[in-house]
DNA sequence: CGTGGCCTTGATAAAGTTCAAGAGCCGTGG
DNA sequence: CCACGGCTCTTGAACTTTATCAAGGCCACG
């Protein structure tokens, strides 16, 4: 009900005038969803998208033998699902909240009305998905071009960079989860972390906090410009 | 100069009336690249986006030593190169011709006015990204959840049905580039073929025909059902 | 007829997965 | 307050898949 409180905070209605805000909020549904509950599943029929208010979500595939590979992980503010809003066709990947999510959900229709008269909101959101696409391009890049050292010193840099290069972290997902985003299993992990130590790359608590030693050495790791003993 | 003659037949541009197409004529700019020539780098400053008239062109991430993934390949009337005019930034991967190709160019200012003003246009740009989208996913998919025969199957699945399941299919890649495309090297194309025929799934010429034997033995290595020996 | 491109085949090695066992931690409930 | 069961994570050993390296075959083209 208090969507339109949240509307102008979004990225994706950035540069809308307040009577385009309302628009928006006149046409949402809130909902709820609980930790691993399901928000839409693979080959589901898409009738609109969600941008998420709090909590977070994954968006995953997953083999017919149950091992997932994550596509992305989404916080606030950020959408999902648009894909077959514009293409239309089924979601091509399935949907879960990680924890207590709230989001809020957009009907297909109103959306692409609202988009049509709306130049802005049409920019924004080719913007929102031609940056999916980069992500995306750099996930294909990272799974074929480079080891999972690579794979992972990389991420452990982009946590660096978003807390302004901060060198002490706190992993923000399970071992499980970060394998299944890095294209690999939680034992595979484990062992690199454990290299990784050994040559006093980073320190690990064994826990999730993980200080990074030698920032230019993850570099070269993720450059693939050095490897792991 | 008559490029106003491809713009009606081009997906992007359907639905669109016959003066914005000649307003998307005067905007553009043709050009020819010969076989092997670099349309564009990773990293280069992307100033607008390009449309295949003729040829063929492919967008490809590279890494330091050399291995090289296509991400896709495209044909007369595709669009590539969208992401830098829509998210800023540069080009997240380098494009080159197959062969001789004839594009023409957009420039992103003048295009970005264009889509502003004209809504079913915006419409038809947010399909073609949702559908690059859609089939990224499956590419992220297959590298991480496929191994190489699945992947192999499915693209002889998709040739297929792109001739409405016709049996007989004739590559129109090298084998190098389809290894490139699926992930992998040619020597693994060549194994997996050789054991494909030998479990008579398909029937190979040794050169770039092969024949559909087992349909339902194909979709179930695609699916992961199925192993080769 | 020779040369270069493209493909195949074999032997070997590297990277990661699988399977299995066990350690550490946490909340629950007796 | 402590024991238990359930998680998550770690570690080891065997195995699988794929890449790498090297050699040779085939064909088209000059």
């Amino acid at each position: 009900m208090d969507a339109i409180k949240h509307i102008p905070t979004i990225p994706l209605f950035q540069g809308l005038t307040p009577e385009h805000h309302a628009h928006v909020a006149s046409i949402v549904v809130e909902k709820v969803y609980r930790r691993n509950q399901v928000i839409f599943s693979e080959g589901d029929e898409g009738n609109g998208f969600y941008v998420v208010i709090s909590g977070r979500v994954k968006v995953f595939k997953l083999s017919p033998d149950g091992k997932e590979q994550i596509l992305h992980i989404l916080g606030a503010g950020e959408p999902f699902g648009e894909v077959p809003v514009f293409a239309g066709e089924r979601f091509p990947a399935h949907a879960e909240a990680l924890e207590e999510t709230r989001v809020i959900f957009f009907p297909r229709a109103s959306f692409a009305d609202l988009i049509k008269k709306n130049p802005s909101l049409a920019m924004n959101m080719l913007a929102v998905l031609s940056r999916r696409l980069r992500r995306f391009s750099a996930l294909i890049e990272d799974l074929s071009l480079k080891e999972v050292p690579g794979r992972l010193s990389a991420y452990l840099l982009y946590l660096s960079d978003k807390k302004n290069r901060e060198t002490s972290l706190t992993l923000d997902i399970s071992k499980a989860q970060l394998a299944s985003l890095l294209g690999t299993i939680p034992e595979t992990i484990s062992r690199i972390l454990t290299r990784m130590s050994a040559e006093e790359l980073i320190e690990s608590d064994g826990h999730r906090n993980i200080k990074i030693l030698d920032r230019p050495g993850l570099e070269e790791l993720a450059s693939g410009e050095r490897k792991l003993l």
